[in-house]
DNA sequence: TAGATTGTTAATCGATTAACAATC
DNA sequence: TAGATTGTTAATCGATTAACAATC
């Protein structure tokens, strides 16, 4: 009965690739050494935290005088999420969602390789297209093993989203950035992230709604009648 | 010091969300009424935390024996959430993920409306494209008041995000869905609803990468050494 | 009635924060 | 040295779950 926690720790991996990413601009920046209030500050969490964090991580590196040092704390924090060869993606679904993310700019791409779509449209087929060929999903399982693809976005329409993804297990996919209405829960074999972003709009509509019953009627506490 | 919690109860109302969503479903199928243990099961929490979020919204339509009237949950948390009218939303910022939004079919078109996209691109603009016209920034406050928009979707550059956060909020915009890599916190007066597509993508390599460790190496509890 | 389910209170759990001894 | 910061333990906080009396 108990919700399923798939992966332990989630937050704390969380915040250390966050830190990773404050840490990373600290060095463009020059500096050599932060403090946990440094961390905390750049992330907006405490200091407190920050340094139970590293202790968790099995990261003392700490001075006590003088803080952390930037360098040292990238390499552990590397050497426990995994240091990131480039990525290799496929993109299942290729319509309006998979192909802007096809063309998406935001993966810095010397570290996300999109080697291929795949849908099941054969007006959309071509595997000539470059830089990415569009090719039939008949071809995606050969295409992951040949390749050795361990990463998917997952873009079909709704009604599809449960096969594709059975089919995407069955691959030997093991991360699925899921785009589909749908939500999936992950598992050890299988961990998906659900981006939903039409009910990140619908909740957006609540909350906006919801905060203007709260100014009109600011009786703390609990919810409006 | 303490972490900002803008909104009380943001788990509430997310949960809250996916109930209305769960309820419908259940109607369309025909159901009058369901049980606690129907509502947990279909989202995946336990009966005792559905019950605590009713009680919690002080929705008591329970029946000691007979459940909850399918009809009489929906109606009670349309009235805590705020019954939707159609959404007028504007999209900042016309490149890959923008124009993908602006055509995204997965907002049922019946509640969101598109009304305008806005950009700084002169090639971009094009005042009489249809469905969605898109307009030069320097229009945006006016629109947003002419035509009375609380929400925005946010997709413009990285160097551009803050800016134009500040240029929404004066505008009086309420909600928004912002995808660029550049996290903001929400405030009483903004609500921000972060997507960070590069940044999910990021984390899912960690988990599958991590995911391996512990496979690989299983000893239980704390992180890999 | 007997059985099942609610609404609520108390217990549990986990995550964050506060505090502080150790020490650079 | 005196002051500042870490690493860790204890306290706090909030959210979830268990339990159960009330009762349909």
């Amino acid at each position: 009965m108990k919700r399923e926690d798939p992966v332990p720790q989630k937050e704390l991996i969380h915040r250390l690739v966050r830190y990773k990413n404050i840490l990373t601009k600290f060095k463009a920046l020059g500096l050599s050494r932060v403090f946990s209030d440094n961390l905390g500050d750049a992330d907006g969490i405490s200091a407190a935290l920050v340094r139970k964090d590293l202790s968790q991580a099995r990261i003392t590196l700490g001075n006590k005088r003088g803080g952390y040092p930037v360098e040292g704390l990238l390499n552990a924090i590397d050497a426990i999420l995994g240091a990131q060869l480039k990525q290799r993606v496929v993109i299942v679904g290729c319509g309006k969602i998979g192909t802007a993310l096809m063309n998406y700019s935001g993966f810095a791409t010397d570290q996300v390789q999109i080697l291929a779509g795949f849908d099941n449209h054969p007006e959309r087929i071509n595997p000539g297209a470059a830089p990415v060929p569009i090719l039939p999903l008949s071809q995606l399982a050969d295409f992951v093993k040949e390749h050795d693809v361990q990463v998917a976005v997952l873009a079909v329409p709704e009604e599809a989203a449960a096969d594709v993804l059975d089919r995407l297990a069955a691959a030997g996919i093991r991360g699925v950035l899921n785009f589909t209405p749908v939500s999936f829960k992950a598992n050890p074999i299988l961990f998906v992230q659900n981006i939903n972003i039409a009910f990140e709009m619908e909740n957006l509509f609540y909350y906006v709604r919801f905060a203007q019953q709260r100014v009109a009627e600011p009786k703390n506490g609990a919810l409006p009648s």
